[in-house]
RNA sequence: GCGCGGUUAGCUCAGCUGGAUAGAGCGUUGGCCUCCGGAGCCAAAGGUCAUAGGUUCGAAUCCUAUACCGCGCGCCA
């Protein structure tokens, strides 16, 4: 619809300039845009007003030149107008907004969706948590952010890869297996000192417990022996309470890319050599290191410490190397914005190896303050444990957890209101979206009962569709897959659960002011139609954020 | 000190590529159940868009500086 008027323009301005009427010849972009008032029309747009200097006459003018081109009403608007500065007002039919409606009731769940992305490929690799612990309720928003982000772009027709990194190769581990060795030393009765850097959560004395279960002789190896075997136990144990906890929240990862296999596979010494061969690393006080300032960062990083074993840094070079050999033309690295120092060495790699750094976009999300009767609430009940989101999960439920971590923009602190969000009412957003679903629903079961049959396409009677917030309703219908391309195209998700407000919000006016299943057989069809295109819609944006779309609540 | 993010109504936040009179929810105040699910709706009050400059037809939006809040700045991960 917009597509179409904006070739009216086009056409118009090209009329223009051959009657002679304006005399740049250039067109320029024809921006339109939804104004914010309705009386402004249904879209807006300022080509006068950036026309005008090359025009060298004033605004008003040139639209009046435009207008004056643009020629009467035909059957996609039935008002123009000049207002403002400059402004071309068009007031569509309402005929072609209804237009929407058969769109929607023939795409059902495909209405939204696009090929924008032509089959490009792409990776999002999010949550990425080290497998030390339990995930918290930071990694939780991380996880719904990235998992819907990457269900946003698959729907607009990319190529999704959703990947999970497991740190299973650094120190980290060694660490987990050294603190279960000493827990489990603890459990056959020594008196241990456990140290400081050592993990300190309960989870660990439930591990130790756990491998003394199914491996009783453990204790009688040597201590390094041990700690290997603990930590490879730990790892393990501690994926899958991961891999569990991600599947509570209907998250699936299509790969786990196993950072230890970047060794095994030699690609670290691989990478390491490319860097040498193009001269940007040298050794400095005994370490490696890789020129990062060539390209932006403010100091050089150490790629090989001076004891000779590898930094985090080295495995993450060969792993982004990596990505791009596996054929992603983009890849996407959701972290937490505590490690956005991180993020200038990181396309300093790109840039050194021969990428643009543009191919890699790194999504920063911000903390969670988690609260509590208005209290912040970060710590757990055992001391030294944050939070899990598995707790969290089970207490407000995977539904509203995932929309609340949705709810904001990703680069500003989310508040978390543990109690909002597990409130039945219309003060908790998701209950109150969801509802607007579960309504129509119930307006469907009612209508079989009273005999109303939903109107095939073709036969709504869209002339009885005269109210103002019917027509309303339909104009918001049609705004769905812009807002899916914009939430795709800026790495958005937030915008899909603002629109789903709105829409929701609309729908719970319109169904207060108005009987969907009246007296009037006709009216009630056409009706009828119009909520369950609202369905369609509000399920579709509720599926693409992984939060469920109840008949009945 | 340097870097990143933030600063919009009492509170929590939206605000698209710079557009017309800056929006929503909560809270406050006042209304609405003979009615498809009140898990809902309607209305009112509430603003120096942190501050000061700059860019221009036009700035909450872009640029510069300042203030405040959060985070980061290791041969840790």
């Amino acid at each position: 619809m917009k597509e179409r008027l904006r070739q009216a323009i086009c056409a118009a301005l090209e009329t223009c300039f051959s009657n002679g009427t304006l005399g740049s010849g250039e067109i320029p972009t024809v921006v339109l845009e939804v104004p914010a008032h309705a009386e402004h029309g249904d879209f807006a747009t300022n080509v006068a007003m950036t026309m005008a200097r090359a025009e060298k006459k004033a605004p008003r003018k040139i639209a009046e030149a435009i207008v004056a081109a643009l020629g009467g009403e035909n059957d996609l608007w039935q008002k123009v107008e000049i207002a403002g500065p400059g402004f071309i007002n068009f007031s569509l039919t309402r005929r072609c907004w209804y237009a929407v409606l058969d769109e929607i009731d023939e795409k059902q769940e495909r209405f939204g969706l696009s090929t924008a992305g032509a089959g490009e490929r792409v990776q999002v690799e999010f949550v990425s948590a080290n497998p030390t612990g339990p995930l918290h309720i930071g990694h939780g928003r991380g996880a719904v952010v990235g998992d819907a982000t990457a269900a946003i772009l698959r729907a607009v027709g990319y190529d999704v890869q959703r990947e999970y990194y497991v740190n299973d190769a650094g120190n980290q581990v060694v660490t987990l297996g050294r603190s279960i060795w000493l827990r489990l030393r603890e459990l056959a009765g020594e008196a241990v000192d456990f140290p400081e850097d050592c993990y300190q959560g309960g989870y660990i004395r439930d591990l130790a417990i756990d491998l003394k279960a199914s491996d009783s002789a453990l204790l009688d190896l040597a201590e390094e022996e041990a700690i290997k075997k603990c930590s490879a136990f730990g790892v393990c144990q501690v994926l899958e309470w991961i891999g569990a906890d991600l599947k509570l929240f209907g998250i699936h990862f299509d790969n786990w890319y196993s950072e230890q296999s970047l060794y095994d596979h030699n690609m670290v010494n691989t990478e390491l050599a490319k860097l040498a061969a193009k001269g940007l690393s040298y050794e400095q006080d005994g370490a490696l290191w890789f020129k990062t300032t060539e390209y932006g960062d403010d100091k050089d990083r150490v790629l090989i410490k001076s004891d000779g074993s590898p930094t985090y840094f080295a495995s993450d070079v060969a792993y982004h190397m990596e990505k791009f050999e596996r054929g992603f033309s983009r890849v996407i690295d959701v972290w937490g914005a505590d490690h956005h120092g991180y993020v200038p060495r990181m396309k300093a790699v790109l840039a050194g190896l021969g990428h643009p750094p543009e191919d890699l976009e790194v999504l920063l999300i911000q903390m969670v303050n988690l609260l509590r009767d208005g209290q912040p609430f970060t710590m757990g009940k055992r001391s030294g444990n944050f939070i899990t989101l598995r707790e969290v999960i089970e207490e407000v439920g995977s539904d509203a957890c995932r929309f609340f971590f949705l709810m904001r923009r990703s680069d500003s602190q989310l508040d978390f209101y543990l109690d909002l969000a597990k409130q039945q009412s219309s003060d908790n957003p998701v209950y109150y979206v969801q509802y607007a679903h579960a309504r129509v629903c119930s307006i469907n079961r009612n209508a079989k009962e009273v005999g109303v049959s939903p109107p095939a396409r073709g036969e709504v009677a869209f002339d009885r569709l005269d109210r103002d917030d019917e027509l309303a309703l339909s104009k918001m219908l049609s705004r769905y897959p812009e807002v899916v391309e914009g939430a795709a195209r800026h790495y958005e998700p937030h915008r899909i659960v603002f629109y789903l407000q709105e829409l929701a919000a609309q729908f719970h006016s319109y169904y207060n002011r108005s009987k969907v299943l009246g007296d009037d057989r006709e009216v009630s069809q056409a009706r009828l139609y119009l909520v369950n295109c609202v369905r369609t819609v509000l399920a579709n944006a509720l599926t693409l954020l992984g939060v469920s779309a109840p008949e009945t609540m």
